[in-house]
DNA sequence: TTGAATATTCAAGTGTTTTGAATTAATGGA
DNA sequence: TCCATTAATTCAAAACACTTGAATATTCAA
C-alpha cells in the first residue's frame, strides 16, 4: 500500500508462465464449475498437452479434483475437473481500534471459521501478537493435517498514511500512521500478506462468494463506520496511488450542506451511513447502535427510521449517479454493516438519475442491487483477497 | 469497447513471454532514456543472457539504437541503448461529426504530421474511406521507406452504445450507435486499431509526451465539447464495463442546479466547460467560439471572462475533491480545448478542499496541474494509445 | 459394423530463459 | 607500471514449458 519508488514491471520466464497459466486454469474452473482438459485448452488458448501437464500438477497438489467422464455427443467423454474446496485455505483479519476479527475460508472462499478477539490497544506491538495467535488458533482445528495456507488478507480502516482526512474518523488506528502494515504483518505471520481497506475487501468477497460472481466491473458501496467504496473494473482492483481510492463518504453531495467531521460541508456520509442513521435516531430518543437495533426498528415499521431512509435515499442516488458516470460499472452493490432489509428499503426508494451512462436498454441486472451485509464482511473479504489472487493473474510489478 | 461475453483470460507460452519481455524492456528504456544490458537485466529481473537476446532482436528490428559504451566505475563499460524515435510510427484519428483529424507520431509519441479533413456526413460509409485516405496520405511522405506502422488509435465522441446520455450532446456521431467501430476500422485500415474516448486518449498522450511521464496514477480532466475524464490508475487505463467511464461533465455538483441538456440539474459541465463559457459570454454579447477568441479575451483582461472563471472554479473544485477521494491519484491534470493561460487562471482560483485523501505532507506535485491543451490533443492521444500499448504489457484477455 | 468425432496420451521438437564458464575492458592498489 | 578486482558481455549447454503430430480410446451415427 505504501510506495515511494515507481512500480517496475518485471519480465517473465518459463516458471512465471506456468504460474500465470495455473491461475488462468483455476480461474476458469472456478467460474465454470466443471470443465474437461480439452475445453480448458480451448478457453485458455493453450494446447491440450500443455493443459494435461498443468492439470496433472494441480491435481497432484490437491487443488483440483477429477470427476466422472461426461458424455457430450460424439467422442471420448471428457474427465470433468473441479476446484477442490478443501485444497487450500486463506486467513482474513479485520483490525479495528478495539478488536480484531479473524476469518478462515476454504479454497472457494466459503467461511470455515470466524472469531472476534478484543484488543487492549491498537498499537502495532499489541495487535501483531494477537493477530498471530488468532491465526494459529484458527488453523489449530486442522490438527496435523493443515491444508496449504495461501496467505492472510488484512483489512485496516483507511485512509492509509497521513492525509487530509486523517484524524477525523472514529475508526482510526493509533500508532500505525508511520508504519508499513504489509511488512509488519508479513514478518509476524510468516506468510504472504495483502493489506486493503474494508470496502475493497468487501467488494472482492462479493465477487468471490456473493452476488457479483459474474461481474467484471462493479462498485461496492460499503457501510462501515463511514461509507467506503470498493471498485473492480474489468476484473482489476482500483487502489489509487496510495491505496486510498474509494473514500465515498467524503464525496460532497450538497454544497454548503451539513458539517462533516472532516471539516467540509455536505459529505455523503453525513446523510447516508451508519453514523448518520444512529445520530438521526438518537436525536429522536431512539438507540440504533447495533445492527439488531436497526433490524428491530425496521421490523416495527418505525416512522423515524422510515423518514431517515427516505431522507438518505436522495443524497445516495446522487452519489450513485456520480459513480455510474465515472466508473461505468455493470452494477452498483450496496452492502456492509446494515441490515439487509434496510438496504433493500433504501434501494427501493432510490430515485436514480435517468441520464447516466448506466441507463442502457440491454441491462441484465438492476442498476443497484443488494450485496452481502453483516459485520464479518470485511474479514471475510480480506480472506477473499488472497483467494482472488490465486485465481486471477496480474502483471508482476515490484516497488 | 463493445463486449457481450465475459472477458476470458488466456494462457501464456514462450512466444507471448517474449512479447511481454520486449514490452518490459522498451518500457524501461523509454522511461530511463539510456540503459545497458546488465542494468536492464537487473531492472526486469531477467538474466543478462536473456536480455542480450531481446536487445539483439529489438536492435535488429531497428526499434532501439546502440550508443557509446559508458564508463561507470570499475568493470567493462556498458553499451548504452536508447529507443529509436524513428523505429516505428503510429497513426491517430479523431472523428468528429463534421471532420476528422489525423495525426502521425514517431516511436516516442512525438508529432510528425497532423491534418484536418472535412466530412460530408458522419455515417460510417462516408467516414471510413476518408479515414483510410487520410492515413495513406499521412504515410505517403515516407515514400518507399515507410517505418513499421504499429497501428491506429481512433478517438470518437462517447458515450459508446445507446445509453441514457445518448442524443443529448452536440458532438455525437449519427449512424454509429449500433456499429462496432473497432471491427469497422480494423477492416478498413488493415492494421491494429484501438478505439477510445477523447479524454482517455488525452490522458495517455499526457503520460507519453506531456507533463505526466512520471505518473502512474492520475486523472486527466479534458475540456472537449463536453467535459471528459481520463483515468490512469497504477499504470492501467480505466475503461469501465462498456468503455464509458469518465463522464465527468454529467456529475452533479449542485442539487437542483442549472438544467443540463441531459435532463438532470446541476451537472458540472453546465458550469465548467467550453460550452459553459461560450454561453456565458454570448449572453453578454461576446463571442467565444474558438480557442483564440478566449485567448484574446483573456489577454485583454475581459471582466466577463474573469467573472466566469471565478464562477466556474467553485464547481470544478468540488468535482476535483470527488475525484481525489474516489481515485486517490498522484495528481489531477487539466487539459484539452482551452487556452493554457485560461487553465492556469482556473487552477489558480480553485479553492481546493482541505480534507481529501490527496492532502498529504509528502506531495511532490501540486494537487492540480495544467497539461497539454489544444484541439489536436485527442488525435495525438489516439496515436499515443498505440505507442502506449507497445511499451506496457497487459494480461491478454479475449472476448 | 464401420467411420467420424472427440478426448487424451505419447514422443519429439521448438522457443525462451537460466546457468556457469570464458572473455573483455576498466579501476584501484601495490 | 603491473596485477588483482570488478563489471559487462558472450558462449555453450541445460532446463523449462509449451507446441506439434501421431497414436489410442471411447462414443455416436449411419
Amino acid at each position: 500500500m505504501y510506495r515511494d519508488a515507481p512500480l517496475k514491471i518485471i519480465g517473465s520466464n518459463a516458471e512465471r508462465t506456468r504460474l500465470h497459466n495455473r491461475k488462468v486454469v483455476l480461474g476458469h474452473l472456478r467460474s465454470q464449475g466443471k470443465l474437461g482438459r480439452a475445453e480448458l485448452a480451448r478457453l485458455t488458448g493453450l494446447s491440450t498437452q500443455a493443459m494435461s501437464n498443468i492439470i496433472a500438477e494441480l491435481e497432484g497438489e490437491g487443488l483440483i479434483l477429477a470427476g466422472e467422464r461426461q458424455t457430450k455427443g460424439r467422442g471420448l467423454p471428457a474427465v470433468q475437473y473441479t476446484v477442490n474446496p478443501q485444497g487450500a485455505v486463506a486467513l482474513g483479519i479485520e483490525v479495528r481500534p478495539n478488536a480484531i476479527l479473524c476469518a478462515l475460508v476454504n479454497f472457494l472462499g466459503d467461511t470455515l471459521y470466524t472469531k472476534r478477539t478484543d484488543l487492549e490497544s491498537s498499537e502495532p506491538a499489541v495487535v501483531l501478537p494477537v493477530v498471530k495467535a488468532a491465526c494459529d488458533e484458527a488453523l489449530s482445528s486442522f490438527g496435523e493435517h493443515v491444508p496449504p495456507v495461501l496467505g492472510a488478507g488484512i483489512v485496516m480502516p483507511g485512509p492509509f498514511g497521513r492525509v487530509g482526512l486523517s484524524g477525523t474518523g472514529k475508526a482510526e488506528l493509533v500508532g500505525w500512521d508511520d508504519q508499513d502494515p504489509h511488512a509488519l504483518f508479513e514478518e509476524a505471520l510468516q506468510m504472504p500478506v495483502r493489506v486493503e481497506n474494508d470496502a475493497t475487501a468487501a467488494a472482492i468477497a462479493e465477487q468471490t462468494t456473493g452476488s457479483a460472481t459474474e461481474l467484471q466491473s462493479f462498485c461496492f458501496v460499503y457501510f462501515g463506520t463511514g461509507l467506503g467504496l470498493g471498485v473492480i473494473s474489468n476484473g482489476e482492483i482500483l487502489h489509487g496511488a496510495f491505496g486510498n481510492a474509494g473514500e465515498l463518504g467524503h464525496v460532497v453531495v450538497e454544497r454548503g450542506g451539513r458539517l462533516c467531521s472532516c471539516g467540509n460541508r455536505g459529505c455523503l456520509e453525513t446523510y447516508t451511513s451508519r453514523m448518520a442513521v444512529s445520530e438521526y435516531l438518537q436525536g429522536r430518543g431512539k438507540s440504533a447502535e447495533s445492527q439488531k437495533d436497526l433490524s428491530d426498528l425496521l421490523a416495527a415499521n418505525d416512522p423515524d427510521l422510515d423518514a431517515w431512509i427516505s431522507e438518505a435515499a436522495g443524497p445516495l442516488a446522487q452519489a450513485i449517479g456520480t459513480l455510474e458516470n465515472l466508473f461505468d460499472p455493470e452494477a452498483i452493490i450496496l452492502g456492509g454493516a446494515m441490515p439487509p432489509e434496510l438496504l433493500e428499503q433504501l434501494i427501493e426508494r432510490l430515485d436514480l438519475f435517468e441520464a447516466t451512462v448506466s441507463v442502457r436498454e440491454d441491462r441484465k441486472l438492476p442498476r443497484v442491487v443488494r450485496g452481502t451485509s453483516g459485520w464479518m464482511t470485511a474479514a471475510l473479504g480480506a480472506a477473499a483477497l488472497i483467494i482472488h489472487d490465486t485465481y486471477i493473474p496480474s502483471i508482476s510489478k515490484v516497488a
